[in-house]
This record gives C-alpha cells, structure tokens and sequence, in this order.
DNA sequence: TAATTTCTTGCACACGATTGCAAAGGTCAG
DNA sequence: CTGACCTTTGCAATCGTGTGCAAGAAATTA
C-alpha cells in the first residue's frame, strides 16, 4: 500500500488561523490587517501584532483571484544579450516597482517562446498590463495585440509598427536620428560612406532610411557597394574587409548598431588603420560599451531612459484609467547625435597610404 | 448621484460560460480541457472545439489558488546593468521557460527594493521557488532566506556566502580563478604586477585573495602602493595616473572586473601607452565587452554558463522533489584564465620609456 | 424609559478553478 | 430478470481572500 506522505509545503498562516488565536473572525482579520477604520482600534492593533509575531503573509494567489487584480505588469522583450535591452529593463523595472507593481519578464526571442506565447501566458496569469517591445523585424503578434486591444487589457508597444493608429505606441524617432548623424558626417566634408548593418526592415522610419535620406538631400549618394549587410562580428569582417579594398574605400563608416561599430573597431585596428585619423566610425544606441572604446564612439541615442519612463507611465494610466475612453497615443522620442572622439574630417585617407606604400 | 460605471475588464470566459454552452456542467469542462479520460470522447471534443472558438483561456490565478502551486519561479538580481547578470538572466530564463515555469524578475540593487523586500513579495505571491544572486556586498536578508528554508520553501543562492551549509548554494570559485590568472601574468615574467578593483568583502573566497596568495606563494609581492580602489570610470583614471608615476611602475594591471578593465584601457591609451607591448591588462568575468576590446582582454570566465544549468535545475529538482528530505548542496565552478591579446611578456616598461626620453 | 443612531462584528457568498464521491445510465453475464 | 460492473456526468466542497448585509451592543437623544 502506498502511504500518501505530506506533500511539501508546511501550511502557510492564513486569516483563518490569526482569527482563532485573536478569537475574532476571519472577516475582522481581514479587515484589521487592511486598517478599515469598521474595526475597534484595541482589536486592530492586538490583530496586527498576533499577525506580525505569527509572520502572516497574505495570500496574493487568493486575494488576486478576489480583486480581479494581480498588481503584475508582463514585459516582454527579445532577449537581454543586446545591452540596449537591460538599460531599457532596469528603468521599466525601477518605474514598475515604484508604482506598487511586480514584473513579469518574459524573453520572446530565438530559443525562447515566442511573441504570441509570451502573450497567452501573461493573459492566463492575469496581468494587469503588458508591455512589448518589439523585435528588430517588427510586431510578429499583430493578431494577439489585436485581441487585447479589443478585450480592453492595457498593452502599450515599443518599437516602431505600422498600421498601428488603434494600439499605445511609444517609439524614437530612428529615421530622425540617422538624419541627424549623416549632416554630422557631411558636415565634417566626408563624401565617401560606408554603411554595415543589418538589413532594414522598418520601412522609412529606420535610421538608415533618414541617413540615406539627409545624404541623398545633400547632393551625395551611397553606392550598392559602400552598404554591407552583417549581423555579427564575422560578417563585418568580411564586409570590412570588402570596403578597404575598393578602388576609393570609404573615410566614414555608419554601423547600425553599436556593438556592430565595435566589431568595426577591431577589424580596423587589425588592418592597422587608426580611427579617427584615417577612418571616422559612428555608430547608434549609445550603449554604455560606446564609451569604453577607445576612441569613444560617436553615436545616436540619449532618448532609452525617457521613452522607457513613458513606456510605463502610460500603461500604468491605461490601468488605472479603464473606464474612461481614450484616444490611441503615439509617443516619439527624438534621439541626439552624441559627438565623441571616433568623427573627425577626412584626414589621411586609405586610398591615399595605399598609393603612398 | 453617482452612477457606477462598469469597471474595466470585460468579465472574461470562465469554466462556467463554456459549460453552459456546451450543455454541460463546469466540472466536465474542466476535465475535458485536461484530456482527461473521465470525460467521453466526443463530448471532449466538442468542449475543446467549443472552448477554442470562444477563446477560453485558463484563469491561472485560480488554478493557482486551489492546486496551490503557481509555476513561478522568482529571480532576485541586484541589477541589470552589469553585463554580467544579463548573460545569467538569458541562461535563466531559457531553462526556467523549458520546465514550465514562468520568471519573476525582481532587482534588489540601490534605487530597487532590498533582497528581503523581493523575498517578502516572491513568498506573498507564492511563487514555488526563488533563485537568488547575491549582490558583491554578500547575503544581506540572510533572516528571510533562513527562514524560507526552515519553512521548507526551495530557494537556492547564487554567489558565495559565508556560513551557508544549511542552504543551497552555487558559485564560482573565484579565488582559483584569481589564482591562475595570477599564475598566468607570473609565467609570463611579470613582478611590478598592480590591482585596480573594489574593496573585496568576500575573504578568502575573493579572486583577490586568490591572486594574491598565487602571488606571494611565487616569492613576489604586491605592495600597497600597487593597489587601487576603484569603482568607477573617473576613480580608475586617478587610479592608473597614480600608478604610472610611482617610481617603478607596474608592467601588469589586473582590474577587478571586465568593465574596470576597460577603463583601464581608455586611460592607458589616452597616457599613449600601449597594450600589451608596455603594459599587460587582464579582467576578470568576460562579459562580451572583453573580446569587443582592442586588443581583446585576457579574462578569467566561462563559468557563468554552467552555473547558470545548475542554478536552475537545482531549484527546479527541489521543488519537485519537496517531501523527500535531502542535504543541502554546494555547487562549485572553477573558471579559467581566457587568454587572448592583451597579456604578453613584459617588453618596453613605461619606467624604461620614460626614462628614454 | 424608549427610540434612534453609531460602532463593531460575524455570516455568508463570491472569485474560478480542481477533484472526491455519488449517482445515473448502459452493458453484460448468470 | 437481476445484480454486478463500467462509463460518464454532476454535486458539492475547497483553496484564502474581500465585502455587502444584518445583527448585536453601546451610546446618544428625545
């Protein structure tokens, strides 16, 4: 015979147990420890104490299920590798706790279930609100976004998504940025510029998209073999390597991300090229690696820490605020260009020691 | 008068709704949706079809409550900041997805809520176990992590703590790996050997300590003059500055971490000193920003993989495993010294330079 | 003193699921 | 035809809180 041993967990005290020691009621107990001005004030405070000297917890599970409120908000981002993505965490998470809520983190990226998982799991969980921020190719749960919109469950998204007029929306202006770094690099007289990236996916509102843009606007052009598409340190060897032996290599280089311009660094500092003598890289996020190289990186940024506090602010609004109807927002932070030592005029160019060895 | 508006969340589909539509009672819902074999198999069919097309979705909170059980797994980091925790959340949260569970995610660090604040919440939400990084400063709520494990509720810590034999722990050995690394600079020639890091607070379970005890079982010393407080970028400047106008300057600097590292390297360039030709510069942790360096830092690593797997299912093993009793263990990972390119043998010393010139 | 108001407290139900137990219906063998 | 057995279903209790309502006690007023 089988002998059903007691499974784990010691029972926890619950309200039951402080009204028996208090010789009240559960209800009392509840409303004592909830300081409801409907309790006698000698018995409020011999509850509080019996319940401190017995380390009562509440039981959230069991109040939640009560309230229809967890005071959980879901947030779900690709991965955390990218440093671009703990910056964005660790203020979320700040504001989040500030606000008297609990994070929910949920990885929707490659090894990890995806977007619309991630989704099902927080509504299973009852969270109050999700955050979601998008991917680089974009809004991959178009269909469960929708479905929460229209059952009314706060969702804010971060990120740029199209056809997105009916969904909360905070984003930086990555086009704007890029503009705002090509004039910098105009400014400085280079004409000859590289590009290493990823490929683009978000249309016109992607930061090469206003680089080519303001270049193009200034009377200059990028030719199909100055664009080298990498999304890791091999390929942008590779690409690096392509660019320096064109018959005119580039005297600037605009890597799409800056851990991309780091990979940039190094493959230029093997090839003995010094920047930003003999070539200007610039990159954009200003993660915090940007000032650890050497030189510091010029790049793009500046504006994670107050799109983030938007990010939550207004999903915590649309919490609060459920009843009253309201319009979409669409909250769009504009980047700086953050000028450090790796920009400088075309000095030494690579053609030139090239002919000159 | 004030009229009551309808609050919020449109009451969603429960047991009950898809009951009734089926023509049946909730209990049979319930069994039908857990494929169990109590139920006919067509009437099961048709629940699920039924439960699928009206978009049911578990309210897990009050699964929770009656199974008394949450999937939750609670994960207490001081901050994300440092890329070091990132690279251990990614681990995390991969594995604890894979078994079913979902993350809390809580910070324990400065503008956060303490580590016994996190625990506190993790146990009011009755997550079923908790998985706790200590901060550098060691275990700060050591009362609640004692007390969670006299109440039989799995937690184990990540990080090294004193007097812990009771709990689970997991940790590196960071003393052997400071050891090797020592061993590496001394094979190399070095004996001008400087330390540039934080206070250690762990004793004899610090790399320092490790380092230090390599160094003077080789006969070589590191006087005081060679030891460097530092915690941040401005710190270690003023740091590198007073080492290289010591009468005999260093000819190796072990930073405390990656990210002091490459603050040493910032400053080193900007005095124009070269790694490793006049000055060999190792880290200790490699966080991505090692190998993105130029050169690549030499580091001491690759334990935060391994230790992140066993972290996990040792939670993970404890929690399924509740009733029967079992000694509490003690997970030890030994790095190693990652040599890359900016370690070599004493070549031009600074003090050879400048007296050159 | 009686009526009314004010304080306290407990009862009982609800939140939405899980699950032991009983019962209804069907099948089959004796 | 009856009893035993199996299959399928519903009833009802339970998890631990929160809270409307009623009721009892105490205090106030007429």
């Amino acid at each position: 015979m089988h002998i059903q041993f007691f499974k784990g967990n010691k029972p926890l005290i619950t309200l039951e147990d402080i009204a028996r020691k208090a010789g009240v009621s559960h209800s009392t107990v509840s409303r004592a420890l909830a300081d409801s001005s409907l309790v006698n004030e000698e018995t409020k405070e011999r509850i509080q104490l019996l319940a401190k000297e017995f380390g009562y917890q509440v039981n959230q599970v069991a109040r939640n299920l009560k309230t229809r409120s967890t005071q959980t908000i879901g947030l779900i981002v690709p991965e955390v590798l990218n440093p671009y993505y703990p910056k964005l965490i660790q203020r979320v998470a700040d504001l989040v706790r500030e606000s008297g809520y609990s994070l929910q983190l949920h990885l929707s990226g490659s090894h990890q279930e995806s977007e619309a998982t991630c989704i099902s799991n927080l509504r299973e969980n009852r969270a109050d609100g999700i955050l979601l921020v998008t991917a680089e190719n974009g809004l991959v749960a178009r269909d469960q976004v929708n479905a929460l919109v229209s059952a009314g469950i706060p969702i804010v998204l971060m990120g740029w998504v199209e056809n997105a007029d009916h969904i909360d929306l905070v984003t930086g202006d990555d086009a704007k940025g890029g503009a705002e770094l090509a004039k910098h690099l105009i400014n400085f007289g280079h004409t000859n510029i590289a590009i290493v990236g990823k490929p683009a996916h978000r249309g016109k509102f992607d930061r090469v998209f206003g680089f080519l843009d303001s270049i193009q606007k200034a009377g200059l052009t990028v030719p199909d073999e100055m664009v080298v598409e990498a999304e890791n340190d091999d390929e942008v060897l590779t690409g690096v390597q392509a660019l320096l032996s064109l018959p005119e290599p580039p005297t600037a280089i605009f890597a799409y991300q800056d851990s991309l311009a780091a990979s940039v660094y190094k493959h230029l500092s093997n090839a003995g090229i010094s920047i930003p003598d003999e070539m200007t890289v610039v990159g954009f996020d200003d993660i915090d690696l940007a000032s650890f190289l050497s030189p510091q990186l010029t790049t793009v940024g500046g504006h994670i820490e107050p799109l983030a506090t938007e990010f939550v602010k207004l999903l915590i609004d649309r919490i609060r605020n459920q009843n009253e109807g309201h319009e979409p927002m669409h909250i769009i932070a504009v980047p700086k260009v953050i000028v450090r030592s790796s920009s400088a005029p075309p000095r030494i160019t690579v053609l030139a020691k090239q002919i000159a060895i």
